[in-house]
DNA sequence: GAGGACATGTAACGAGTTACATGATTCA
DNA sequence: TGAATCATGTAACTCGTTACATGTCCTC
């Protein structure tokens, strides 16, 4: 679906299709290297892209476009999930705090960054602009909710986490909290 | 890392753990079920897990705890995104703009369910408090925000799509629908 | 003429899932 | 006694990745 999609925005060689890949859907989608000659031979073999020669780029056929509109149509099939991090924070007892707030110091730079990311393609995506722009936006938009929602929850658990100041000695003051 | 992380709450028989993972994991990990036995006894060769005898739980052991540890402390490493709605809706001129306003549609009552789940998720752990309960809050917060963001998202690229409203045509009587 | 980019492929390997096969226990 | 649930395991197969192998074209 992704090859054949990235075809339907332009002929393309394996090679570009594989950047294209990666730096335009690489915030929600990758495909690996050894995996998109066989594709777009396997799509030759059943006519849904063809190509001039061997040195000419790919372009996708009446055929190729139809199929990528059925793919497109499938319903959309979640991955069972995998998160690492939430793994980690979820036996934070075992991990201890301190290592906990690192994982979450982390979390947080990360979105942060992301944020700053899509902040820059948002503004070259519509800088651009064309018949895809719209839809492009949308998936940004939804990186940008993402990555802003990761940041605050980062923030919202580090204040949680149990001794969040460097505790000196044991110099509790009256008064203090139980 | 996950089965020992379960065992680590609580000896189980491996059937015991798919279901806490499954039940509890669920929102942020998943392990097939053809996995989780040849793991255990890949754990029980190594020293890491133990049981009496082949009707009884498993256990961790001392060896299990300071692996666990040491797995819990090593580096989160991310997984290549593979988003199939992103996908859908990248190519969303292809798709079509109805068959995205139905995607968006499904993401936003996923959203909502989810966000059902989580609030009950909730207070069924802060009822039966425990050691891990503060941790495992953060993981459930984690999804709280990351499901509200879908939801917004989802609602503001709704707005956003061309043709949001429905042609109004003469069969807007009442009861018209269906 | 050397190094980097563009470009195309293959092969081995590994991780993980599904489906299958089997048996014990509980309970209506 | 039959069904559902609890329980343990195996085997085939699919998918995808990494690493390898090869070659061209351009430019400094």
């Amino acid at each position: 679906m992704a090859v054949l999609g990235a075809l339907s925005v332009a002929p393309m060689t394996g090679y570009a299709v594989r950047e294209a890949i990666r730096d335009v859907l690489g915030h929600f989608w990758s495909e690996s290297f050894g995996q998109i000659y066989p594709t777009l031979a396997a799509l030759e073999g059943r006519g849904l892209v063809r190509r001039e020669d061997r040195a000419a780029p790919y372009e996708l056929t009446g055929a190729g476009r139809v199929r990528l509109r059925e793919l497109l149509a499938e319903p959309v099939q979640r991955v069972p999930p995998r998160n690492g991090l939430m793994l980690r924070l979820f036996f934070g007892r075992q991990l201890g705090p301190d290592a906990c707030r690192e994982l979450l110091l982390e979390a947080k730079a990360d979105a942060e960054q992301q944020l700053a990311g899509f902040a820059a393609l948002k503004a070259t995506v519509a800088a651009e602009g064309g018949p895809d722009t719209p839809y492009s936006l949308i998936t940004i938009s939804a990186g940008e909710h993402t990555a802003r929602a990761a940041l605050t929850w980062a923030e919202e658990s580090l204040a949680a986490l149990p001794e969040p100041v460097t505790t000196p000695t044991e110099t509790d003051l009256p008064g203090g909290e139980q």
